[in-house]
DNA sequence: CCTGCGAATATGTGATCACATGGCGGCATG
DNA sequence: CATGCCGCCATGTGATCACATATTCGCAGG
């Protein structure tokens, strides 16, 4: 795996006000939810260090935020990886993203604008577009950008952070899967969703966002986790 | 605030195969979950490696994990703090936390046995004694152990984490609240639960935990956040 | 040819240091 | 006496080093 394999170049100048471990994060985050990182795949810090540019001390630190947040795993051997997947975990993530993200749907409702809805529709565009194009880094981007997007109309300063931390986890597995099926056809229910928030309907729009969830990744990601995430890693525990 | 009253002295032997900072951490989260820090308190690298006796490094490490967990924020001037409370931001985590907790109580009931049933009794009897005793500590402790026992009985890898990243969240405030209040009476529902459980009945197993969750912690924070927790330090943002 | 032991290497952890930035108070000035 | 400026102190950030441990590779013995 190369640098620019890991991290996109596009972020980053010499004049970034952030400091130089969020920049890591930001950067490691992203390749992780967009699954450019092996499931298993052990990280360490020099070797970050050395492929971003940067010290060991910005890269401790980021991947501590990233066991944090779940996206990463840290193992007894002291040594970070991404996680590996399990039938039983990848429904328990698809179950709390569906209560999650319903619930966090139907309280943006209130906060439901004209301006949103077009906003809305827009990034729903660049997902057709990024999907017409095979362009699946996009598609995975622009689609987190689309929820994010609708349940942040209400501020909600709890939600988001509990769902980005599922879509970290999910990432690596969804790329996978979308690389792997033939047809790779990719469903959204988006439209039913922009309907459901046209009519203001809070129930319509929570079944279309579980519908959206349900369809678009559950049964793509079950098919292939189990011949192609398990045991591709010697050792190492789950813990 | 000395040292004692930071962090417990129970954990953390010399001999503790654990790493410093997983030490640290673990200290921190406690006084964290437990209201020990007030709210909006800016808390110190060498502030806090001088109390517990430890270099800056495992305090920068524990640092950073807990504003990933949201149990800290970090504010602009890059200093660390106990995140201040806002009526909104309160709904929305007891919101999260009814469908979260909801859910994931319902999927742990396939997993459910007697002797489950049996270690929650007990679990609710430590509980009792806790509130008899006006140990507040031991009360919340107590309480949130009994919930994640339950949780846990599915082995359910991806709620749990969410679930203990809420709880780091109200927990300042809940200890507050229950401080605040003159009758300072707790309000459970875990005998509904409990009985919910033994009859292996999930409907009523969601409406207790609801209940649990909303009588018991709703109505109290809502009280006094707004003439205790908010404006109490000087600048500072909320991102 | 396989297996197990041991040395060399790689890696994480913790400590310390240098530096830039922010905060705070004292001091001068109007 | 009030106000604004300036310098000192506290603090976060990043780099580097020493050390313990884990891993790995090679070699010897069966």
């Amino acid at each position: 795996m190369t640098a620019t394999d890991l991290v996109a170049e596009t972020q980053g100048g010499a004049d970034d006000p952030r400091t130089l471990h969020q920049q890591v994060l930001a950067r490691l985050r992203q390749s992780i939810l967009l699954g450019r990182i092996e499931p298993g795949q052990a990280l360490t810090i020099r070797g970050l260090a050395a492929e971003l540019g940067v010290s060991a001390m910005p890269v401790r630190e980021a991947l501590r935020e990233l066991v944090a947040e779940r996206g990463l795993e840290l193992m007894d051997n002291r040594r970070v990886r991404i996680p590996l997947m399990t039938i039983e975990r990848f429904d328990d993530l698809i179950a709390a993203r569906v209560v999650l993200e319903a619930e966090a749907a139907a309280r943006a409702m209130p906060y439901v604008t004209d301006a949103l809805i077009a906003r809305l529709e827009a990034q729903d565009a660049v997902i057709n577009e990024a999907e017409a194009a095979r362009d699946y880094d996009a598609w995975i981007g622009a689609n987190f950008a689309f929820h994010a997007m609708l349940y942040g109309a209400a501020g909600q300063s709890a939600f988001l952070p509990l769902i980005e931390s599922l879509w970290l986890q999910i990432g690596p597995f969804l790329r996978r899967a979308m690389r792997t099926l033939s047809g790779h056809y990719t469903v959204d229910r988006h439209s039913e969703a922009l309907a459901a928030l046209r009519r203001r309907d809070t129930m319509a729009l929570r079944i279309a966002i579980e519908a959206d969830i349900r369809d678009g990744i559950a049964h793509i990601g079950s098919t292939l986790i189990r011949r192609d995430m398990l045991g591709k890693v010697p050792g190492g525990n789950m813990a």
